[in-house]
DNA sequence: CCTACCGATCGGTAGG
DNA sequence: CCTACCGATCGGTAGG
């Protein structure tokens, strides 16, 4: 058998992905060279190769290991919901709260997700979308269960999306540091958008009126 | 004096911004050649060189032109709404169709501004933020005025950017040729966001009850 | 407005 | 014969 790799190298590496987060978050995927990786890691390029294959490696590791985060989180409060005897409103309140939490803690790499994401491989790329399509409907359901009728009208992912828009929108405009932070911001999302949507006039979420326009 | 351009020569800028725009919003700034703009318009890139001084040039005139679009529209809707004696909830209601509608006919460059901003120059991005900053306190005035206790907590602004985040993000999920089309989801973001700013709790409304924890 | 190029830098890998 | 790197340079392509 081949010798073990030396006790740093996942570290190395954990480090390698997180600066790369950094730099593709602010300079962009394509506005980011691998020089600029390795020199913010402190090592030579060709030792940044020792540790990820090619750049496409490494923009795929960040996005995949994020979403399954996000995966994982929504199975923990899923848990605790159960545990709790949370209804679906409060159930949906303490996932808007995990999940602001979550992308203040990995700001670059959900920014890289956000953005970059059309850089990836089409095998990288299918698979980050189905762990998306499952954060997604995950907090559809939540929604359709506070408003059943507009899951009728299937409009509870163009809800969930406007939400996500919310959150996702946040991490361009609030500064770390500032007056405001993102603990602050998140039970304003979560007050907002549930309030919002027990607003919601019944008429408004039957789009069925208008017959569906053929595809172009 | 020189000779005059040629009759076509805006209808030639015109179209090569637009292509830009298109490839921008695809590949991102950085990921996109000055070739790939030339071969996109027609024309041989030492032509296209004729038009536009350089790469940094084309993405200031998409931006820059993209908001003074979204300033004067500001403008033309608070005409309306003077004209028409409207309330200020009808009148952010009818401000936040007009941008929805203003963004599905301009969504390339609206994606360009948001997420290539940071390619610019400090001088035009200088330029750029001043126009998005009027275009914000717009909404936010709106808001304020529906909700006063919004405005003593300071909370008129990051409420108008979770509005803007709603918006801007529908052009991330939402497909031209779908289902639902922008001007199926306006309206239901105007109800949504108008119906949540009224729901809000009071108390939610003053974070001030939290010292401003120091600049770091 | 073309072909033909430039200085530099890109992602990735050679030998040692 | 392995690993963990180094200085130098590869073939191609970027903006101009």
């Amino acid at each position: 058998m081949a010798r073990p790799r030396s006790s740093g190298y996942g570290d190395q590496r954990e480090l390698i992905l997180a600066q790369a987060a950094d730099l593709f978050a602010r300079q962009g995927y394509a506005g980011t060279s691998m020089n600029e990786v390795a020199a913010a890691c402190g090592v030579s390029k060709p030792a940044l190769y020792h540790y990820v294959r090619d750049k496409h490696e490494l923009l795929a590791l960040i996005c995949e290991e994020h979403i399954a985060r996000l995966r994982e989180l929504v199975q923990v409060v899923a848990t605790q919901a159960q545990a709790e005897a949370l209804d679906a409103r409060s159930h949906l309140h303490r996932l808007i709260l995990a999940f602001v939490e979550a992308y203040a803690d990995a700001q670059h790499e959900h920014r890289v997700l956000t953005e970059d994401e059309r850089h990836l491989g089409s095998a990288e790329r299918e698979r980050v979308l189905t762990g998306q399509r499952e954060v997604v409907a995950a907090f559809a359901r939540l929604v359709s269960a506070q408003r059943p009728d507009a899951l009728a009208g299937d409009l509870a992912k163009p809800l969930t999306m406007l939400l996500f828009g919310m959150i996702n929108w946040m991490f361009t405009w609030l500064r770390p540091g500032g007056r405001l932070s993102h603990a602050d911001m998140a039970p304003l999302v979560a007050e907002l958008f549930i309030g919002g949507l027990a607003a919601l006039p019944s008429a408004q979420l039957s789009p069925n009126d208008n017959p569906r326009r053929p595809q172009t």
